[in-house]
DNA sequence: CATGAATGAGGCTTCATTCAT
DNA sequence: GATGAATGAAGCCTCATTCAT
């Protein structure tokens, strides 16, 4: 239990279960069409968001990416812009969650599992190039103004928490070396973002590559100064 | 000569001087209340983008902050929204040239200039809390649609390729352990920006301490293996 | 023959038995459930009309107050919003009908039936609290643009001359003073009307009161001179 | 000074100064030719209302009949449809506060007062045919949802109240008979609000007859009982 | 130089209605 | 009979931009 809760110390959406849960819960009372059509709305925005930006990302263009008529089918679909802009935030941390988990559970030490975190964060960009840079141009562009997007907000704060306490931990047990793991976190997470950004413009850089050097650089970071 | 060339070499803003300079270009053909009105416009843009982001930095709300009547001020002082948002970028070169470039200047070593680069970076956030929190909204949102940004966008590209340039050659001069320059150019400009985008919305942060620790986490990742 | 007629000379709802008679005529080719459909759905326009105006009484309001998962449901069961507006006046209507007329017909006498008029009118206040409120809301909504509506209108105007008719013969017979019948047939409505429209509003209004209070009041304004 | 009080004591819109003064007090700050595009825009707003309807009285319509290229220029010149319905009743009252009060004024006797009161509302119609209609339009439709139209319908309570409380001092005095004044006041605005409203449908209604007619109404029912 | 009124496009949303299932 | 997904029009509003003054 111990070792399985230490396990998946580092994973970015540890705590989206409550919150970012497969349709907010309400999965139960949508019809298989309903999800289906949420489902190709989500895609298509992540499509939009990833190539053209989230300024741009309009209902329109998404009606139209999405092979729909009219934009009423989206606010038809959706509460709001609100609503579809987390509801594609909650689709990639879904898939972030299925893809990295796994390689980050297998791990058994704490740099392991920072090196499983990084590189499986980055790979993903091969299997879906729009997820990640969609989530990046939406957490950029999102401001507190609406409460239920204020609420998200708190959720990932509370991840990062979560990510910065495991972090302290592994310290104390002599497996990283001296730092601020809060800015060690951030420092991550910018570095990796970034990259993601850069990767979806940019079609020369390799995320295999990249990911391994990424990992290296922060395992020279994080190591115990002695070694 | 050579000795000044390598004392700038990781000055983000190295190639701004063809592309970003004042008014770009066009300030001798500019009067002094002309050069005080887009100086006071371009405040503005900064202080609302910073606030409120990129998407809802209207020209109607960069004309209210800016204490103008009406929007129709800005348009005449700008020839459109890139304009005016490419001189936000160009004025917070500026000021972050003014205050990192001696700083940088003033190191002898890579290390010590890669150290000044960082945290004098970071140190700007409290003397211009706005500049750099503004500067990374225009940049995530901005797309290579138009020409003028196009070449804008080029520029920037240009400033990052030098920076992996100097950055190579400090590792052939023995300064730098082995590690992908551009990764590591990439991941430092990621981990700023990402610090400086959650320290304009969390006081808490101290700017001073997380340079410190940022600068340290690099140092330790660019450090040669065997010392 | 005679005295029937005179029995219900002010009664509203006169010429109703024609143009509003229940479910327009086509109730014979209607099922049970069809008829019970319809039913559910007027009520839920009532309360919708009365409590948020006629404006805000969309289908998507209504079916939602019906208990229904779908706007389609009411689209199927009426023609269009016309047709569910008039079977909005027509269910208060019947109800008024029922109400008012044996209140009316009991009176022998043209003030006591014109009392027995007003008081009966503002007493259904009381028993259905959001039919008269949600049929002023939809008379003060409708224009004649539709052929069907101005069927409708052109019948409550008959409703008002045969009023108007009645209240001269009173006049003629020596029961009532002199004025313009009209006017008076106006004022009264227009009287009740406005109690109506307040009393949905504002829960101090005691309709016993106000009925009485207003029954007086046309008492004296009715009443022969000389008395 | 109470002569002056007590003589202008029925008037509908006494509290109108502090609430619905000229374009509520902005007009200071407002352009000549700001101030008369927003008085096209009310005067084709009333007229939209008063032939068509609150509901169908959209910005489209109402840009179209003031000759205006575009919604947007609405909106521009009215922060929202609230503002501009707002500006409609406002100006409805300044007409109608610039007709009656002088007339009622001239009056010495309650019931004289009361008599100016109802003709020179009625009177309005042929003035401008459109104003009342289309302040009863508004009034019907309007709900308290808006926090300054909330205001708004309190200040016309107030006015209520306000003809209320002369009503009953002018009983007190001897100079009317025995009557709920409520109920009275509340009767009074619904017969001319009705005859308001049939009159902007029915051309055959001659304001000159109905007024003195209503007038003779009320005088009847409010005249005390031994005479 | 500066103003502010005007424009037209586009944004999100809601509406009544239709239709395949 | 009943459902709910789909449609297209219309609603209000904000935007960047232009132009006469």
């Amino acid at each position: 239990m111990l070792a399985r809760a230490r396990a998946r110390y580092l994973l970015l959406m540890e705590a989206s279960h409550s919150t970012f849960k497969q349709d907010g819960g309400a999965s139960a009372s949508r019809t298989f069409t309903e999800a289906a059509r949420r489902a190709q709305i989500v895609g298509a925005a992540i499509e939009v968001i990833a190539e053209s930006g989230y300024a741009k990302a309009s209902f329109t263009r998404i009606a139209k990416q999405a092979g729909l008529s009219s934009t009423g089918m989206i606010s038809y679909h959706f509460s709001g812009k609100d609503d579809l802009m987390r509801e594609v935030v909650g689709e990639v941390l879904r898939v972030a969650d299925a893809y990295m988990r796994p390689r980050i559970e297998a791990q058994a030490t704490a740099s392991g599992r920072l090196r499983a975190y990084i590189e499986s964060n980055i790979a993903l960009l091969k299997e879906f190039p729009n997820h990640l840079p969609a989530m990046v141009e939406v957490f950029g562009n999102l401001r507190g103004e609406d409460p239920s997007l204020r609420e998200f907000a708190a959720a990932m704060e509370a991840v990062v928490d979560l990510q910065v306490e495991r972090m302290r931990e592994a310290q104390e047990a002599g497996e990283f070396g001296e730092f601020d793991p809060r800015v060690m976190v951030m420092a991550i997470r910018g570095a990796i973002d970034g990259l993601v950004t850069r990767a979806a413009k940019d079609p020369r850089i390799d995320p295999d590559v990249c990911g391994r050097e990424l990992a290296d650089l922060f395992e020279r970071a994080t190591r115990k100064a002695d070694r």
